[in-house]
DNA sequence: CCCGAGTGCTAGCAGTTGCAAGCACAGTGC
DNA sequence: GCACTGTGCTTGCAACTGCTAGCACTCGGG
């Protein structure tokens, strides 16, 4: 981490950490389970995660999935939450592009950087889509029944 | 990891960690850069890129998110890759750009025409390898010089 | 030949991640 | 009271990540 500047950096993180891990524990809350319950569903150990909740530990990506798995909500909104994914750009045009076989990955990102950039001249004051948070249903034994369907 | 047969998670994280590797290596190669060129583009260890590549180490999200930026492509293409992200199930970017109402009409033609020219270039050019001759643009100093303005 | 600049890689190490074992506490039923 | 089940957390540790120092090699110039 070597471009970062130290003291600043630390601070950063440090909010990063809390950032994911306040969110966690609120999506769990909001889901009416415990930590445990996470723990068991997401497949990590209950120490880890309440570590994770407290912003003590950084998960990996692969542990943030396995929690989104228990929580029931997409990956992507853990990791935009954790940093290591930009808010998606949304929408059928950044998906169709970044899913053409026919361009390579330069190819994309430089598309993607036009269209952007005609979105900004077109809307220039119109606010970035907020994170959602219409995945924390709750848990309940109707949702279980459900799913087995 | 309990939750995968132990032979064939042992193998499947294997062929994850080789994926990624080559396939960094291949973009790396395709922007014709040397490891040590994109390590410290990426503001990563040379050793450490080397050992990605080879598929010895498996990288944080971070790091893949430093690559991304040393090879000038999306970190969520590397994710892909790295199997953190799924691809994104998107419609053909011909439809998705004609039916986005943030554009202008001309606009719309504009992308469209740079994402055909795209295609044309890579046909004209692809052999079995598929490089592109806008990822495969040498990096030189006046590239560099360039990225600075 | 030597030297310098470049290449990719080896080895050792500090710090971090994720876990298992265990703790203290709360609530419930006998 | 006790035993049980549940809660979230502490602690120590093995494995891993990402780094630095250094190596061997290639190439070009003097």
């Amino acid at each position: 981490m070597d471009e970062h500047g130290e003291g600043r950096a630390i601070d950063k993180v440090a909010d990063l950490g809390r950032d994911i891990g306040e969110y966690i524990k609120q999506q769990r809350n909001t889901a009416k389970i415990s930590l445990r319950q996470l723990a068991r569903l997401a497949g990590v150990s209950n120490p880890y995660l309440s570590q994770i909740e407290r912003g003590l530990r950084k998960p990996s990506a692969e542990i943030l999935q396995q929690i989104a798995k228990g929580l029931r909500i997409s990956a992507e909104a853990l990791y935009v939450q954790a940093g290591i994914l930009d808010l998606p750009a949304g929408g059928p045009v950044t998906d169709a592009v970044r899913a053409d076989h026919d361009l390579t990955e330069r190819q994309k990102q430089v598309l993607l950087d036009i269209y952007e950039s005609f979105r900004r001249e077109n809307s220039a004051t119109r606010p970035a889509a907020a994170p959602s948070t219409v995945e924390a249903e709750p848990r309940s034994e109707h949702d279980d029944a459900a799913d087995q369907r």
